[in-house]
DNA sequence: GATTTTTATATTGTACTACAATATGACTGC
DNA sequence: GCAGTCATATTGTAGTACAATATAAAAATC
């Protein structure tokens, strides 16, 4: 485990440092975050992803910052910026005459919007898409009951205006966006601000299984029937009919991704 | 909506700077996050605490950087790196020219230990309980569900091992220890790492609770019963069991804590 | 020779300065 | 009245210098 200060940690930006801009690494595009235009938001996305992605292994000590700076054409300020930030995400833990060392994922913030979606910057494994599915399985229906319960009649129309988009969309991005807006309703009518914050763990899983189900688009709308179901309870406050339909919702689509998977062994 | 400038923003340390050791805030101890050693830490739990705490409104624009540094008496440097943290957590938005402003509580994660942390610093609300039961409602029955399916021989030994220290514990201190980690052990138990990442709601509602039981001391045992139920269920490997049996024990903390409030209304 | 104490040293932590980039708002011209 | 231009305030970035800290080597002591 010992320290390899000369390995390559060089950002693929061939030294733009004229203009101030830099190559966006050849990454798929994330789904949640949008690209940082700032330097240190730069060296966050580079770290991070090279963290979650495994190429920085748990337990590795990181170059010295004036050497990563440097690997990184960035100033040391700017580097410890992001590093702040990487280390309140639990990813690192710095100490003086120690270092900078990558932290166990079990100390990793993995309800982070940022971590979630550097973990699918690579195609997601089959194991994390289990995760992501077990914990809509357990979310969404809670979250569908409490919004039948409580939510208001905002909130009600927020929901009625989602599932209109849904049912009007025209292609796969249409839908998604629409989708997306459906589920995050839902979260929000809960009225508990917690359960809200988990919608960047159903915005991931959602985004991974559009890019999954992707070259076969056609009939993205199938899901449409069980959306219905949903809104129909909440309106009609029917908590455990919302619960029943949203389950439904889910496990079919578990059920439709695992089919895919089997289908197209990627 | 507009701008004070000369807001007083000065934390409560009176001008430590010779010894470089400031003064502890007079605020309650939060559970989960151990002090900051660190100057920047300093005042991100200065900062973090004052917008979570609602003393700075959401829309607020803050002091531009040099005054803010200048009354924490910091350097621009420390404060900087606390604001990129806090523009992390999504407490707040940074701009040239424009300014840091202080973001609305929707984008905060509400998920993160610290602004977790942060509502506890002043006496929780009566909401905010709630809604910490309706999370831990959600998640402890299906983890605990999980752990029935799924759970490794040492992760059962770590269950077994948390159940009896909370059968040995000598009084509230011992218990709530051993208490946060028989639950922390579930959710482990999982083989989730999502799910265990839910541990700082979970910790967050468990310390509120016994930071509301602590005036009544005394029986602090009398929730064994309920979690020897979800081991034993978890070592059977009967999911249903092991669910309800953490759904009792959920409700019945909830009946306790209510109890409590409605007797000695604070 | 083993153990404790001291010292050296490498790395992060903090402060300060200077300047670049950027978005707002006022000003100008039409 | 409206579009374009420019001044300006604030954050963003770079660089330097030094302080604090923890490891490891070296020295002193038993």
């Amino acid at each position: 485990m010992t320290n390899k200060p000369t390995k390559d940690l060089t950002p693929p930006a061939p030294k733009a440092a004229a203009t101030g801009v830099r190559a966006a690494p050849p990454r798929r595009r994330v789904p949640g975050s949008s690209p940082p235009r700032n330097l240190h938001g730069h060296v966050l996305h580079e770290l991070g992803q090279r963290i979650v992605g495994g190429e920085l292994r748990p337990g590795e000590l990181l170059p010295r910052e004036e050497a990563l700076a440097d690997q990184m054409q960035v100033s040391r300020t700017a580097l410890r910026e992001a590093m702040k930030v990487l280390s309140a995400k639990g990813l690192v833990e710095s100490r003086p005459k120690v270092g900078t060392r990558v932290r166990d994922p079990r100390f990793w913030h993995q309800l982070d919007a940022d971590v979630l979606a550097w973990r699918c910057a690579l195609m997601p494994t089959e194991d994390f898409v289990r995760k992501l599915v077990e914990m809509r399985e357990v979310i969404e229906p809670a979250a569908a009951a409490a919004a039948a319960v409580r939510c208001s009649v905002e909130q009600l129309e927020r929901l009625d205006a989602a599932y209109a988009a849904m049912a009007a969309a025209k292609d796969l991005d249409d839908w998604a966006q629409a989708d997306l807006a459906f589920h995050e309703a839902v979260l929000n009518a809960t009225n508990n601000e917690l359960m809200a914050s988990l919608f960047s763990v159903i915005e991931t899983a959602l985004g991974t299984f559009f890019v999954l189900s992707a070259r076969t688009a056609k009939d993205f709308k199938y899901s449409l029937p069980h959306h219905q179901k949903v809104l129909e309870a909440i309106r009609r406050r029917q908590p455990d009919a919302a619960r029943r339909a949203m389950l439904r919702m889910v496990d079919d689509s578990r059920a439709n991704i695992e089919k895919r998977r089997r289908g197209a062994k990627v």
